[in-house]
RNA sequence: GGGGUGUUAGUUAAGUCGGUUAUAACGCCGGCCUGUCACGCCGGAGGCCAGGGGUUCGAGUCCCCUACACCCCGCCA
């Protein structure tokens, strides 16, 4: 008998044959994904990660091979050679290579399987945490390894496109010097520099301007970011970026790029093509209407800015509206058609959900024939203009439900907007992945420069201090920077936001005015950003870019519901990793060579 | 830092008003079976009900604490 790997090369993958193969040789190599022993005739199904082929080994054909065959149990990793055989009428129409099956002629078991913890099923309810545990196996799993091949592909397709456009994938370093602002930096010791820490990179902001000063003009990078922050469906602490700068470049000349990029994916992946060019709004509009500057498209129910309204008639005699405006809050409403049906018990437990993101409540009125507001706590007070109005306002129609928000502004755009996209959700406005005509990309443009810390009294970058503001905004910078708008760009879709990126300012004078509007001091300037504001002095080439979150383009893309189904080793909501135990404890020697003591209390084991 | 949900065989779940031996399916072990593909049939093993404390004659079930996981707010230039 030949010998399996050493002279049995595999010649097919299991995902390959049909019909045009019968009567081919084959050897394959994979799992055992099912077995079906009927004492004469054991079927396999082998799995590999191209597909599912049937094998069958048969008593009288070749005794030892059946006796063997009859030891497998799921997971185990064989080798089978055999010939192609036509099932005839037994074909299978749910297996891509169901119209064949291989009747083995030899075996060899490389590996046996203990019982894995769980199945490894294409659809599976096994808790999350138990396959972290065993990522491995939860990774042969179909759906995985489709999205880690569609993650393999995005890459291949990234580095060909800006490749082929003169782009240079050049590196950026991982360990770099602390710079206050922006996300928090896990830390690294520096052994050789007792005392002093590296930061891990939360992106290669700084050091893809200093290639576009250096002169290598066009830049891109697939890069992993790291940032200590607190974790979300669509958040990891490390994750991949696709990083991009340019020189000489309008806010115009980064979108074609980058739509060209994602039509691109869109057009390889999934066979779909993207208009172009991508709808664009301004900030305020998208705050305004959303509530929050990465706006679902895919559905209305939009929010009605009411303040004005309400102000005009001095609150309408509701006192709560009189104290919102009168302490420069805002006032949104928002209408749930009347076909939604929502019943007092839903809007409560609507109530409840506002009540946990700092909202003081869920104000409702349910609009009547005739114009009257029902099951409103303003139904009483209210003055019939104001609720005409606001009614009016709204466009809302007889039997429809008005939600609203009053209060501090961003309190009411971030409540707003989460119960937009939760009633979005609940009604199933939302189309499901894959229904066509889903793809809604937009570029959120023009917002404000700085935003007001009302903790520290002053103004600060909204989102860093490198970006280039309006040329006709310049004559605010010092007198009201609140009116300051900037070339900032995110990129969104369907709710998330894939990318961002700015225009950068190269003009050391006007790079003087943004940080004086800040409070931030020359020497304070200097400290942190010494290098950078020396190299914008050295003619320093106009640029601009943008990052893309790859992670998210994957999820998109495959339709994945969490970050972590689409970053094959990820961590858990705390940032541990829960088949290695990351992070971990480190013995005392270690910490000393690093000059570093930890004040944590030790953890109580359980007992 | 705050709010919420959850934790029962290897896995997924059921478990009534607090009541005596904690169920089922899949998986696992043994046996039978040559056309299955969610194969079938017969038999079997498998549990500190997350951990700790309390209430009670009696706790998987009620209360408190802790751990872990998940979702959200804050945070994420």
């Amino acid at each position: 008998m030949a010998r399996f790997i050493t002279e049995l090369k595999r010649t097919h993958t299991c995902g390959q044959l049909t019909k045009a193969d019968e009567g081919t040789e084959v050897v394959l190599y994979g799992w055992v994904n099912n077995r079906r022993d009927h004492g004469g005739a054991v079927f396999i199904d082998l799995r590999d990660r191209e597909g599912v082929t049937q094998v069958v080994f048969e008593e009288d054909v070749r005794p030892e091979v059946h006796d063997l065959a009859g030891q497998l149990r799921l997971e185990y990793c064989v080798g089978v050679r055999g010939k192609v055989v036509s099932r005839g009428g037994n074909a299978n129409p749910k297996l891509k290579t169901g119209e064949i099956e291989v009747h083995a002629s030899e075996l060899e078991i490389f590996n046996r399987s203990e019982p894995a913890p769980f199945q490894i099923e294409d659809k599976i309810d096994t808790a999350e945490e138990k396959r972290l545990q065993y990522r491995y196996l939860d990774l042969r799993r179909a759906p995985l390894q489709k999205t880690l091949m569609t993650r393999a592909r995005v890459n291949h397709l990234t580095r060909n496109y800006f490749t082929d456009q003169g782009f240079l994938e050049l590196e950026t370093p991982f360990m770099v010097k602390y710079t206050p602002g922006g996300a928090r930096n896990f830390l690294v010791p520096s052994r050789l520099n007792a005392g002093k820490f590296y930061a891990l990179a939360e992106s290669p902001q700084l050091f893809k301007q200093l290639y576009m000063i250096a002169g290598f003009d066009k830049y891109f990078q697939i890069v992993r970011c790291f940032r200590d922050e607190d974790l979300r469906l669509d958040r990891q602490p490390e994750f991949t970026q696709i990083d991009v700068e340019r020189s000489f470049v309008t806010q115009d000349d980064i979108f074609e790029t980058i739509e060209g990029l994602v039509c691109t994916l869109w057009k390889e992946v999934l066979g779909v093509e993207i208009p172009r060019p991508f709808q664009r709004m301004n900030f305020d509009e998208s705050m305004a209407r959303y509530g929050n500057d990465k706006p679902d498209l895919r559905f209305g129910m939009e929010h009605v800015l009411l303040t004005d309204l309400v102000r005009a008639h001095d609150g309408g005699g509701v006192p709560l509206l009189k104290e919102a405006v009168d302490a420069k809050g805002i006032v949104k409403g928002m209408v749930v058609p009347a076909s939604a049906n929502l019943s007092r018990t839903e809007v409560d437990k609507l109530e409840e959900l506002v009540r946990g993101m700092g909202s003081k409540g869920l104000a409702r009125a349910k609009v009547a024939e005739g114009g009257e507001w029902t099951q409103s706590p303003f139904a009483k007070t209210i003055t019939p203009e104001l609720r005409l109005a606001l009614t009016a306002a709204c466009g809302a129609k007889p039997g429809d439900l008005l939600l609203f928000q009053f209060g501090k502004e961003s309190v009411v755009h971030t409540v707003m907007a989460n119960l937009r996209l939760h009633l979005g959700k609940k009604l199933g406005l939302i189309p499901e992945y894959g229904s066509g005509g889903t793809w809604r990309f937009l570029w959120v443009v023009n917002p404000p420069l700085f935003e007001y810390d009302e903790e520290a009294k002053q103004w600060a970058a909204a989102h860093h201090a490198f970006t280039r503001p309006h040329d006709d905004c310049l004559q605010y910078l010092e007198s009201d920077p609140g009116k300051v708008d900037c070339y900032r760009y995110d990129c969104v879709l369907n709710g998330f936001e894939i990318g961002g990126g700015s225009i950068r300012l190269h003009d050391p004078a006007v790079q003087a005015r943004v940080f004086k509007a800040m409070g931030i001091s020359d020497e304070e300037a200097r400290a942190k950003f010494g290098f950078l504001l020396d190299a914008l002095k050295m003619g320093a080439p106009p640029h601009g870019g943008i990052a893309l979150g790859m992670d998210r383009l994957v999820m998109l893309l495959t339709g994945a519901e969490s970050l972590r189904d689409v970053v094959a080793w990820p961590k858990t909501q705390k940032g541990t990793d829960l088949m290695t135990g990351a992070p971990g404890d480190v013995d005392a020697k270690q910490l000393r060579d690093l000059s570093v003591k930890s004040t944590a209390e030790p953890v109580k084991e359980p007992r």
